[in-house]
DNA sequence: CCGCGGGCCTGAGAGC
DNA sequence: TGCTCTCAGGCCCGCG
């Protein structure tokens, strides 16, 4: 499911229910989702107060009072779903233990708040794990993440520099966690169609090449073209909410808009509305991943 | 080091 | 209706 605007949206709807209050009780309700959770899982988050709820890459980061850090994933399919005592509950209850079809509910927390937080995952790809805050610069799972997209810091100048001297496709490169963080195969069909940019353009192309071995690695036209479209398809799909594909929905069970805004993305043979353009969206298979887009007007 | 393909899981949808 | 097959938004790992 989830890339960046998806996350996102999932944490604004956590952080109400979540920011300054205390985890009353942590339940994992099987042994590992993608990993075996930690032995000390449940005792590390029982009892704390969230202080904090931020958003690294497609990483949820709960900050608790003890110092630790809960870093929570989605992989494909997982979803948060609020339960608020106030729908049909007495005060002291909690709706969830009579929720129906809860198969894949592996992790519940009770808040303070007085909400239980429900995380769902059928696929189990995705992964919680808590690491103690100062030691985020060694955790794995966070090193070599590259720059937040919407960050300060993440401009032309920097995107070109990672894409300098990469043999593989702007797709493949654009993909790379490492190269930039919280993309996905969605918003990165999306962000190469905004710029009409070919999926297929070798990624080295977004910096200049220099002389003789000499300079170089300036950004072009193209990846300040490519920088733009990354930040607009990204604010306008968390301002819609974020999309809804199969069965994701926001933590509300409400659904995400943004879909209805691809312009590419699972809309092989509709017609480009590239102004101008007219062409006919085609798909292929790019390092095992659907490719969608227009060879009309990317190039 | 780099780039690619396989694998992890379950469920939805298409086709028969 | 039900079976089988393909595909799905992520990411780690091992191979060449």
């Amino acid at each position: 499911m989830p890339e960046l605007p998806e996350v996102e949206t999932v944490r604004r709807g956590l952080q109400p229910v979540m920011e300054g209050a205390k985890i009353l009780t942590a339940e994992a309700r099987r042994a590992d989702l993608r990993f075996p959770f930690q032995p000390d899982f449940v005792a590390r988050l029982q009892g704390q107060v969230v202080t904090g709820l931020g958003r690294r890459a497609k990483y949820l980061m709960a900050d608790l009072a003890s110092g630790d850090v809960l870093l929570m994933h989605l992989g494909m399919s997982g979803s948060f779903r609020v339960i608020k005592p106030d729908d049909d509950t007495a005060p002291g209850e909690f709706h969830y233990p009579r929720a129906k079809d809860s198969t894949h509910d592996h992790v519940l927390f009770r808040m303070s708040s007085g909400a239980d937080i429900v995380f769902n995952d059928p696929r189990r790809f995705g992964y919680m794990k808590v690491i103690a805050r100062n030691a985020l610069d060694e955790e794995p799972l966070l090193r070599g993440l590259g720059p937040e997209p919407l960050g300060n810091e993440f401009d032309a100048a920097m995107l070109a520099h990672a894409c300098a001297g990469k043999a593989t496709s702007l797709k493949a490169a654009l993909l790379d966690q490492r190269v930039v963080a919280g993309l996905g195969n969605i918003y990165v069909c999306e962000a190469l169609h905004r710029s009409h940019l070919s999926p297929r353009r070798i990624a080295a192309t977004l910096a200049t090449k220099g002389r003789k071995g000499v300079g170089g690695g300036e950004p072009t036209d193209h990846a300040q073209r490519l920088v733009g479209a990354i930040h607009t398809v990204l604010n306008d799909a968390i301002k819609a909410g974020g999309s809804s594909l199969r069965d994701h929905r926001q933590t509300s069970g409400e659904l995400g808009y943004f879909q209805h805004s691809f312009k590419v993305y699972d809309r092989e043979g509709e017609k480009c509305t590239t102004p101008g353009c007219g062409g006919a969206i085609k798909r292929f298979t790019q390092n095992g991943r659907s490719t969608f887009w227009c060879p009309k007007c990317q190039k």
